[in-house]
DNA sequence: ACCTGAACACCGTTCAAGT
DNA sequence: ACCTGAACACCGTTCAAGT
């Protein structure tokens, strides 16, 4: 079988889809590629290089679905960032990684621009363009990370962003917390992709309502 | 050697704090406490268990932060979440599993609890209460997440969040992606707490405005 | 009841050997 | 030039044996 980086990464983004609740092992990796275990460190550094490279394609397809859609700057970006929470619980091993935020590649790159273009078009500049992109960009990754780490641990979890941000108060005595205890059942009613989109809302809502701020008769 | 759950934990967060930049063995933990490595299986089921002990502790200060401090709501609750990014990236090792979310003790708990509490004085009740603390929380507890990973794999990475938080383009030509090429300098130049504070920020301001635009002659 | 230590089933990574 | 496979230095975890 002859290698290339391509196909090392296809067989990669290929595990992570099909076997959501497993980390992906390079013995696995050579099994689904019918070569030796070590053959792809002629073409990776390590495993945080594939991984890496993963990721730069996951993330390039979420910048393809926002630049594809239409609608306002706002519905645009929203349309980019559930996309990258939902490929990251598609491909949970890679997602779970997402944090790590040095772009690599084309992927990772073209989604800076397109977050920095949507941001601009919103009106911001300089430093507070550069820090409402810092708020949702840091968001964003970190966020779908924990979602895709969720399902990736857990042997049962769905991967639409369904399950329970917070699945159990254990052992706990609520009566010491009222406030939790008061909203306890909302709390365990509360999902993954809620929370994401709790976030991303908030901070396009801040963004919006200082422009708005800053232009009062537009 | 006698061990306690306490014991264990203390031992933990020691390690955490005196190696940032290597993740957290039983040979080392046991090493640490005079102990076999498998000792720590008498008192925790897993490492996980033991790691998310270690976490409520470290929630647990950050809240007594929070609590400790003054002044209005706003700058309670900032109190608390710099202090728990602070933290985490003061105990990487600990820090980086922080995404994981369930209550397991006090810490967990009172720490909800708190910031419960600020947001419901800041005015908010019911499911935009809820929707607030799952934004913060979400954030707070996922980007820190990230920046302990940061200083965890990073082994000459500083631990006040100065790392940058892009800290190379490599070999990409940016002259595809004019915005990304224009504001170059200055993303190289952000460093993760600056991202983690813009987050914050804005989720805090979404907030306000949206408490001012409900009483506006308040 | 609690700690020990051998053992198991893995990992990522290196490197000499093959083709 | 690229893949193989043995080998290394680890991991978390289990379990029979000690005390």
């Amino acid at each position: 079988m002859r290698l290339d980086r391509r196909m090392i990464v296809d067989a990669m983004l290929g595990l992570a889809r099909d076997e959501p609740h497993t980390r992906i092992t390079f013995k696995r990796l050579g099994e689904a590629l019918g070569v030796d275990a070590t053959a792809m460190y002629r073409h990776f550094r390590n495993k945080d290089e594939l991984t890496r490279a993963a990721l730069d394609r996951i993330t390039g397809w979420a910048t393809d679905a926002g630049r594809a859609s239409s609608g306002s700057w706002r519905q645009r970006l929203e349309t980019h960032l559930m996309r990258t929470a939902e490929l990251a619980l598609e491909y949970p091993s890679i997602g779970a990684e997402g944090a790590i935020i040095d772009p690599v590649g084309p992927g990772d790159t073209s989604a800076v621009e397109f977050m920095l273009e949507m941001l601009a078009e919103s009106g911001l500049r300089d430093a507070e363009l550069l820090r409402a992109y810092a708020a949702i960009s840091g968001f964003a990754l970190s966020q779908s990370s924990a979602l895709a780490h969720d399902v990736l641990r857990n042997p049962t979890a769905a991967r639409d962003g369904s399950e329970p941000w917070i699945s159990t108060f254990g052992s706990i005595n609520l009566t010491e917390y009222p406030l939790v205890n008061e909203h306890r059942d909302a709390l365990l009613a509360m999902d993954g992709m809620t929370v994401y989109r709790a976030g991303i809302s908030a901070i396009l809502d801040a963004v919006e309502m200082r422009q708005a701020a800053a232009r009062p008769v537009a």
